[in-house]
DNA sequence: TTGAAAGCGTTACCAA
DNA sequence: TTGGTAACGCTTTCAA
């Protein structure tokens, strides 16, 4: 296990210089198409895989790149972003002989640091950077520190490349069907309002209901977890008279939906008759919860894919020249049980 | 951004040999006190941070480990082991300088591809195997490929290094509160056969059952999916008389127990007046459902965070020995809502 | 087309 | 205690 084969076993195999087998193995000019063949040949043979770190060394590359989640472990947890956010990543790094490094920070400062850490011992080539907040700090430090790097769901006007996809027209989509069913008193339970995505949610929201000529009522600042989505429950809906209640509610994200339908249906409230309800991401607890959610469907794992792609994009620019902005395919309404007619006033 | 301080501007700026540097840096052996002090001043100074490219070279070690997982993307998106499994094994690494790369293979035979080239271009200095099969391939190919691996409950005689939490004690706590309870019907939901915790789950659940001298029953092979809980009830509990239908049910893992409490409740079943449900894992989303989820709760933070450290140990072991497998605290029991008294035949 | 050698940034060994 | 230098395994430049 000890003593692998080096590319000089190679050359000494082939009977040439290891120049030459550099050059053979990397399909570069400079070589006759026989002596490629005789390298090639003796590499297979030897079973000879080229050394990362001796590469990285010398190419003053990783061949690795960061994410670095910055939440609490339990909202990982329950968060099906990731998994399918990283799944798309990996298809996208493996093939290009990238890897991916995963790091945790629950606290904010602490995350800062991985970045730091990060680029300062040059162990990743670029990082992602997800879940990005209002004034994100992590935004001017790899600016700072010349790391790569691309945003994910960023605000119009961000500085490093980003890839997008946009939930406008989803959340719009949601409003006209919730209109089209006759509500006409609305409430919307956010995300942290620290989250640049909880805002731009919202603010579709509004705008949808603004531009149909409704009130959009009600906002109450949820957390994104199922705890939050009782809370917020509990504050719209609890000891108060049917008419003061709203009857179709926008939940940020579909596990605070959840949590939502749960405490109404404890408070007697049922979805879709008595109110309806919608979440926002389309994870696939939305489909087996009673009544099934209906939500606004986003793909984490083709943002995953873009992402990557636009990162290695990013790391091997030989010009300085910024990497276009990529939008994928707009989220969309999924209507599912959560939602319907508006309860008939009595 | 592109010349970064080496090693070698150190020695300069400190007049000393770099070898010098080195050792003073390293807490190494023969340097004075004073130059020491002298280079670590300059080091300061000057921001050095030492290339883990170098250190990887010379070392000839990566300080990175690897984790590659094996599922379908949806059981990662809503399994929370993963999420708290990394968390624990950050914890230990990163303060020791190393980091963690994590890979994906749906197929198995890709995943074992995965391991054999992260060995072959020796991106990792060890893995993790999680999930273990019944003769998992991957055993013998580490073996083979000398490379350092932890294995993640693993059955008795695992021939490499293992940190486990053991499940017998929670289960058989399940069972005694189920008997208790004056159930005598029961019913066991599993993994996929080809897990052994599927196999180690349910031969605790069986044996613990016969202690008692109580029938085992039914069992049904389920998938860990809240569909193959829904499918495990359609199997159970539809179209059954009441006296031929189990009263007591344990599912291998929470998330097809509430899959199998939705389906109940579907066809008029409630737990915990009609039949009772437990599950394995004690995830945060048992807290939410109702009925509450009865549990044996598991820790896979800790499990995590010792098998990093086993990992790391054998990696960084200089003699060839074994490093000795970690027992964390058993698996114990939870009750909540979704466990009652049995049904009184009517 | 081929080969020799420098360089990447460390660590480790061996003289001085 | 210090400093010089080989070694790690590759890529790249420059002569031959």
């Amino acid at each position: 296990m000890s003593n692998r084969v080096t590319i000089i076993d190679v050359a000494a195999k082939a009977g040439v210089a290891i120049s030459s087998v550099s050059s053979a193995l990397n399909n570069r000019p400079g070589v006759s198409e026989d002596t490629r063949r005789r390298i090639v040949a003796a590499a297979k043979e030897l079973g000879f895989v080229p050394s990362l770190r001796g590469r990285s060394l010398s190419a003053k590359r990783a061949f690795t790149v960061g994410l670095v989640v910055h939440r609490d472990p339990y909202v990982l947890e329950s968060d099906p972003f990731f998994g399918s956010f990283i799944g798309g990543i990996e298809t996208v790094l493996d093939p290009r002989g990238y890897a991916l490094i995963l790091q945790m920070g629950s606290e904010p400062v602490e995350t800062l640091d991985r970045y730091r850490t990060l680029a300062a011992n040059r162990r990743v080539d670029g990082v992602f950077i997800s879940d990005l907040g209002v004034d994100d700090p992590r935004v001017p430090l790899v600016l700072e520190l010349g790391l790569p790097a691309v945003g994910v769901n960023a605000d119009p006007g961000f500085p490093l490349t980003a890839v997008r996809q946009s939930h406008v027209e989803g959340i719009r989509e949601l409003v006209e069907h919730l209109v089209g069913l006759g509500h006409t008193r609305f409430a919307h339970v956010t995300g942290p309002h620290e989250f640049i995505h909880a805002g731009q949610r919202l603010r579709a929201w509004s705008d949808a209901l603004e531009d149909a000529g409704l009130p959009v009522g009600e906002i109450v600042e949820g957390d994104f977890t199922y705890d939050g989505g009782v809370a917020a429950a509990n504050g719209l809906l609890a000891g108060r008279a049917t008419r003061d209640r709203p009857t179709a509610v926008m939940c940020s994200n579909d596990l605070s939906a959840i949590g939502f339908l749960g405490r109404a249906g404890e408070l007697g409230l049922r979805a879709p008759d008595d109110l309806s309800v919608a979440g926002f991401d389309g994870i696939e607890l939305g489909t087996y919860v009673r009544p099934t959610l209906t939500t606004v469907a986003t793909n984490p794992r083709l943002l995953g894919v873009e992402a990557a792609r636009l990162l290695l994009e990013t790391i091997e620019r030989i010009d300085g020249m910024a990497v276009a902005d990529v939008d994928i395919e707009p989220a969309r309404l999924v209507v599912r049980t959560s939602t319907g007619p508006a309860p008939r006033p009595r």
